[in-house]
RNA sequence: UGCUCAGUAGUUCAGUGGUAGAAUAAUUGACUGUUAAUCAAGAGGUCGUAGGUUCGAAUCCUACCUGAGCAGCCA
């Protein structure tokens, strides 16, 4: 008799089969069982009928407890009453492990006590869609890049100086020595770049800010591609098709979960039509000027979340916003060809009110030009004279962009919250479990 | 960090000055197709912490702790 997984049940229709189980909840009278069952692929029913099963195999269906893991043999049925299609008619029943008062119960619970159990709340069912469609956009993202020839080059997670400087970096000791946990990997990336052309970092970003929004993570992972021989434009072209890979990926390959997650795919599916719509940061701000709910804006500001908000919903689809005011971009952006108060630059803000997905741009290429940056923006030179060194030895027109993980999962799945799109979200003031 | 709101049974909440409540989970029993099953029974509490007002405080006041929503920062 072969062991299966849940999500092959309709492979072995009218077998019998063994399949390792927790149990999710239970229904019970006196004559039939109904086990909630769930095995990490996917979650079906057990069915036990006392009249085809012995006393002690009932009695057992009987008292079983939530969470309680499980050996159940018997054979795999077709049935419409069935959510998931199919289900188990018991034969047997192996307890392995014992589950006693398993605190996630099938009512709803509070943000805090979830967030406190959050090492039993991934078993439930939302939890478990959300992280396979993590999952999927993790390998589509291994895909994507390496058809479209890149290669994967790692960024230091432990730096000894801060990479852009603005924000608040963790702080930590490396031996003797001050050192920072990264908050990016891109110019080290740019490194890679000048290296070997097109390179990608994916791994975890720390930002010691006092963050404490539906958007915001203390430590999230981010994916930087970094292109060298590549003006803005292409790089925009490159972030599109990337982003309706990861939707086409999802749409392809998680159904089940969409459909746990009540998401609409007909909603997803219009965001793997490409183009994505380009405005410049000028016609964002005549937008939200024309539209008159946004009194006070004005050219030079930097968009807050209703802005993003009004903008992409706009376009009811992901909208590039480029060549924002130099002021309130980092120091190693291209400065534009004809205006000095515009960088070549573009963040990409997701529709259905989940914001910035992406920020990229094209790099400065003049040393002289990043020296004097540098300086003005109170950064010490001698830190950087490995990143000038790229400038000095070939430098070429090269771009690159972050893509926030987090961000993406949040908003493909349609959740309400970031946190729930990482298994162990870092939040302000939690680090527990 | 600022503004707003909240902390009462394992959980989700009601109770706004006079003996601590409901639903649900867990426990026991009934029921052959349940989908947050239903029905019945018993059980379950340092009302976030400390201080104050009062004959009397879960309730009013002060401080602190914890959390949530929104904002800023950004991915």
């Amino acid at each position: 008799m072969e062991t299966i997984s849940i999500i092959d049940a309709s492979k072995h229709v009218d077998e019998e089969v063994r399949i390792g189980v927790w149990l999710t909840n239970k229904r019970s009278s006196g004559k039939i069982a109904f086990l909630q069952l769930r095995d990490g692929t996917a979650f079906f029913q057990g069915v036990v009928v006392k009249s085809n099963v012995s006393a002690a195999v009932f009695a057992l269906a009987k008292e079983v407890r939530q969470e309680e893991s499980l050996y159940v043999t018997g054979t795999i049925h077709q049935d419409k009453r069935s959510h998931f299609g199919y289900e188990i008619e018991i034969s047997e029943i192996e307890k392995v492990g014992a589950s006693e008062d398993y605190p996630i119960t099938p009512k709803e619970h509070g943000v805090d006590f979830l967030m406190d159990h959050r090492h039993l709340w991934l078993r439930s069912k939302r939890q478990f869609a959300v992280m396979q469609i993590r999952n999927e956009i993790i390998r589509a993202t291994y895909e994507f890049f390496n058809k479209e020839g890149f290669i994967k080059i790692d960024a230091p997670i432990l730096t000894g100086s801060a990479p852009e400087g603005t924000t608040e970096l963790f702080h930590t000791k490396y031996f003797d020595k001050d050192a920072y946990l990264s908050q990016s990997g891109q110019l080290y990336e740019e490194a890679g770049a000048m290296a070997y052309g097109k390179v990608f970092s994916f791994g975890p970003t720390f930002r010691a800010e006092k963050s404490k929004t539906r958007r915001h993570l203390i430590e999230f992972w981010m994916i930087e591609p970094e292109m060298a021989f590549m003006h803005q434009e292409q790089s925009l072209e490159v972030q599109e098709r990337y982003i309706a890979f990861l939707v086409q990926g999802v749409l392809d390959n998680c159904q089940y979960e969409l459909k746990l997650l009540e998401r609409d795919p007909e909603v997803l599916r219009r965001y793997t039509e490409l183009p994505y719509p380009r405005i410049s940061y000028d016609e964002a701000i005549q937008l939200l000027t024309d539209s008159g709910e946004f009194p006070d804006v004005k050219w030079g500001d930097d968009f807050g979340s209703p802005e993003e908000t009004f903008l992409a919903e706009h376009f009811s689809k992901p909208v590039f916003v480029v060549n924002y005011p130099k002021a309130i971009k980092p120091f190693y952006m291209k400065p534009h060809p004809t205006r000095t108060d515009v960088v070549i630059c573009a963040d990409l803000l997701a529709p259905e009110g989940y914001g910035e997905i992406i920020g990229g741009s094209e790099r400065a290429t003049d040393v002289r030009y990043l020296t004097e940056q540098i300086k003005k923006a109170g950064l010490d030179e001698k830190d950087y004279e490995w990143y000038l060194d790229l400038r000095r030895y070939g430098s070429v027109p090269h771009s690159g962009f972050g893509l926030g993980l987090e961000r993406a999962v949040t908003w493909i799945t349609g959740e309400e919250h970031i946190r729930e799109a990482i298994p162990f979200p870092r939040l302000l003031n939690r680090i527990y479990p």
